[in-house]
DNA sequence: TCTGTTAGTGAGTAATTACTCACTTAATTT
DNA sequence: AAATTAAGTGAGTAATTACTCACTAACAGA
């Protein structure tokens, strides 16, 4: 939406067709006629725009990361200062639930972000800042957010914040990347929130 | 140990410089002339011992996946029955332990390994199977001991199964193959144990 | 000592790779 | 309407890719 640089039809169409194949067999796996092909436009056509195979791979993945990223993280924030959650239970389940119907909505675009961060040293480098400022950061505020409340018991926030991450992250790596076609029932967000929830009390 | 098909000298320097080349760059950006050059070979000596690029890297896998995690797996289960882990806390934190050390020693393999997993689809199909019959199977068993004993509540065991080895996915991923210069503390593992313990508790 | 087998070589190859560039076509600006 | 800029093309290129093959060296069994 706000990501609107006056992108061509043919800008449009490399664009989806490389989240497609990136996501299906990796960028490294994926060749830029192969794009160009199925995307059917010429090959120069693509480094007219792109310059390098790599810039068109970062011009998928940075908006996604810069725009999308923080304002949905700032609508979750919003909704709890804003709306009746009060508790950090159902905080999460609305996390759970808001981040499964967008990554959902954004399955590829989230396959290709993850597949290339684990495979690429480099690029993991280079997003990391990216990813302490924005989720690291907001999270940590509506963790001490809760605490403040006497919502959580008064454990080391830091040490506590790296296991949620650790099941946060397998959770959705597992089931959006690894399995590709499973489908998360509502029984199993209430499982995940529950689990996390106890976990935390401790 | 019981992996002695008579290597050569030659085939050893291959295998050991692919494990580091594709840990670090990834199978898909690492060529047999590089891994050649760096195992001080010529690149027809890797293709006449194993035909293609493909079949270097199963060599690599399937053994640790064949071998040498079974055997670990029987020995976690041999030290619940011979020795004196009597409650699933104690288990869970030699589990642990066991697991970062052996990771530990065997990091780079274990990278190759979820890397691959991750990128390509097709890796995932053929290892799928393996991966269920071994460590899903045996671990639903010393579930099962556990619950027979009373220690876990009786919470259906698939649902509480799923949240577990999300966790325990997670754990290992983020810590041997993102961050790769971590090193897990004591405290983390007790942590770690303490949060699974009282997610299943719930 | 002869003989067959295996380990190892390195020059060569067809295919593919990311990328370039001179060019045409379409859209904007003046 | 003329001029400038931008979008798009596709043939071409140097480099790299996985892989082959005719060959030599070493060595084990008869």
């Amino acid at each position: 939406m706000a990501n609107s640089k006056k992108q061509t039809v043919k800008q449009q169409k490399i664009i989806q067709t490389a989240i497609e194949l990136f996501a299906e067999k990796g960028y490294a796996n994926t060749s830029t006629a192969e794009i160009a092909k199925q995307a059917e436009v010429a090959e120069g056509t693509i480094f007219k725009h792109y310059g390098t195979k790599d810039r068109l791979l970062l011009s998928i993945i940075v908006p996604y990361l810069k725009e999308i990223f923080p304002s949905m993280a700032d609508e979750v924030i919003g909704e709890i200062m804003g709306r009746n959650i009060a508790t950090f239970d159902e905080f999460l389940e609305g996390f759970f639930t808001n981040r499964i119907q967008f990554f959902n909505e954004n399955k590829e675009i989230f396959q290709v972000l993850v597949k290339e961060f684990i495979y690429n040293q480099e690029l993991r480098n280079e997003l990391f800042p990216y990813f302490s400022e924005n989720v690291l950061l907001r999270f940590g505020k509506i963790f001490d957010h809760f605490q403040e409340r006497g919502e959580l018991e008064n454990i080391p926030r830091e040490r506590v914040m790296k296991m949620l991450f650790t099941f946060i992250g397998g959770f959705f790596v597992s089931r959006f990347v690894i399995l590709t076609d499973y489908t998360i029932t509502e029984e199993e967000i209430d499982d995940a929130v529950r689990f996390v929830m106890n976990g935390l009390r401790g």
